[in-house]
RNA sequence: GGCGACGUACCCAAGUGGCUUAAGGGGAAGGUCUGCAAAACCUUUAUUCAUCGGUUCGAAUCCGAUCGUCGCCUCCA
């Protein structure tokens, strides 16, 4: 039984399909004016998590992210560096593509973009307008707040509050301030598209109720995003849909925390992010990601250096894991698997932590008492089981490697006949030499020169291995 | 001003009424290994959950007050 914290009901509940089996997933994506940062990286990676549970658990999940690829921020940037904003677009559609990839996020179902909607936009608006929901004013299309009875029950707001603490700039063209833009008429020099109302362009809510709609029905399971999208952006979407299809929109919302920066948001505005591109120089995209696993999705996490430091340090845990059983395995034999692991506990135990609301932290927890019961079980046997060996495989495979993305089997195996590799065998051999020697400071020579170059020897029991370091 | 979230060890972080006299990671300490180191692996590391009251047979978990931090109410993941 999964359960789940639905921001909409304020508590835990338990996640029932529409459709057995089935599960279609609405989660806010870019607007493509600029490289995005590792705040926004983390809603990204913790609806990879998401998703890749839901995957595990065998759910066959339909999963949209929309792309805002018009949208005055582009159309700011376009004028700044006076190009098209068609093209601001594209250059930052395509660097996302490459940062999710670079981040070990399973692509989309579906990538909706806003300008390849613009027909399902108008005739979303168009319902609105002939329902009575919205109303036209000059070239623009605004919608009447007033006309939605529960407006305010995503984000627990009331229309009084918020006109009372309304900093929105009075515009007359609107009848209340709150009423907010399903179509914008077009300014001088800006990309616009006909519409009854003139040509203009999208407003920025509509583009999700129109495309969630198109691709996932007019009803489905589940819209996450960040929580600043709560109010006014998901609060709007719910009142743009439940008008126009007098149908429940998403059923359960997941909003993700902040990642913060010496305790405050991480944020375009604030100026204090890092985007992901930076970022990845000097941390690597397992490490982002287990430092992430290791904070709920829904609470605020502040970066911190330490942070990402420790995570790295976790994260080699399991990697060590990896390389010892994939050192062991060619020597394993048929011996049947007779271990103190208790497998099937383990598996539960990752599911009763993920099925309570993806608890991705406590699902570490279980991993690394897996990881410690694995090595244990490894120290004890003079002689590997093949069986054994591939179920401690399995399980790190279902659970670090599959949901988590945080480490791999195949690592490395491909460049390991490169010239570099020979060459650093060959030192290994001449300083194995100096130590038979007794040559010690010659042994030492070598291992701190290696040292420095960022490789690591690492005296085992009868052999010298090394490692590149990396974070 | 309105609404909401949160405060757990040196740091990060689960747990939200009895299974917990509080998981896990980092750090630190000890051990195995080593020529010595490092790495790896093993062991240890909170009678206590911001403070003060209350409810209960029983609370970190529920209620109230106080202090502190953060977010939303304008674009934002």
């Amino acid at each position: 039984m999964l359960n789940v914290y639905n921001t909409l009901t304020r508590q835990k509940e338990e996640f029932i399909p529409l459709e057995k089996g089935k599960i279609k997933m609405y989660v806010c994506g870019p607007t493509v004016y600029d490289y995005f940062h590792i705040g926004n990286a983390r809603s990204f990676i913790n609806s990879d998590f998401i998703r890749k549970y839901l995957e595990y658990k065998g759910y066959e999940v339909t999963f949209a992210m929309n792309l805002t690829d018009i949208d005055d921020k582009i159309i700011k940037k376009a004028n700044t560096e006076n190009v098209p904003a068609s093209e601001i677009a594209n250059k930052f559609t395509k660097a996302f593509f490459e940062d999710i990839t670079l981040l070990r996020i399973k692509p989309a179902t579906i990538y909706p973009k806003a300008t390849e909607h613009i027909d399902d936009i108008i005739a979303m608006v168009k319902t609105l307008v002939d329902k009575g929901y919205a109303y036209v004013s000059g070239g623009d299309v605004f919608y009447d707040i007033s006309k939605f009875t529960s407006y305010g029950k995503l984000s627990g707001k009331n229309i009084d509050d918020l006109i009372e603490g309304s900093r929105v700039e009075i515009n007359t063209t609107k009848t209340n301030p709150l009423d907010f833009a399903l179509w914008k008429a077009a300014k001088p020099g800006e990309p616009s598209w006909v519409s009854p109302w003139g040509s203009g362009r999208p407003g920025w809510h509509i583009e999700c109720s129109a495309m969630s709609c198109k691709h996932l029905g007019v009803t489905f399971d589940i819209h996450a995003g960040g929580n600043d999208l709560i109010f006014p952006h998901h609060e709007n979407e719910i009142a743009q849909s439940e008008a126009a299809n007098q149908k429940p929109f998403a059923r359960y919302w997941f909003h993700f925390g902040f990642l913060n920066i010496n305790n405050e948001k991480m944020s375009k505005s604030l100026g204090n992010f890092f985007t992901v591109r930076d970022f990845l120089k000097k941390y690597s995209p397992e490490t982002i990601r287990f430092f992430f696993a290791q904070t709920h999705y829904g609470a605020p996490l502040n970066f911190s250096e330490e942070g990402l430091d420790g995570a790295h340090k976790g994260l080699q845990k399991i990697e060590n894991l990896v390389a010892r059983i994939n050192e062991l395995t060619p020597d394993a034999t048929d011996i049947s698997s007779d271990t103190s692991i208790d497998f099937a506990a383990f598996y539960e135990l990752f599911e009763k932590a993920m099925d309570e609301d993806f608890n991705t932290p406590k699902a570490c927890g279980v991993l690394f008492d897996f990881i410690k019961d694995a090595n244990k079980a490894l120290n004890s046997q003079s002689q590997s089981s093949k069986a054994t060996l591939l179920e401690i495989r399995k399980f790190i495979e279902a659970t670090a490697v599959n949901i988590f993305g945080i480490t791999s089997f195949e690592k490395e195996t491909e460049s390991s006949v490169s010239l570099e590799n020979e060459l650093i065998e060959l030192l290994i051999a001449t300083r194995i030499e100096a130590k038979k020697a007794k040559q010690y400071p010659l042994s030492d020579f070598i291992r701190d020169e290696l040292k420095k170059l960022g490789i690591m020897l690492q005296d085992g029991k009868d052999k010298t291995t090394y490692k590149k370091s990396s974070q």
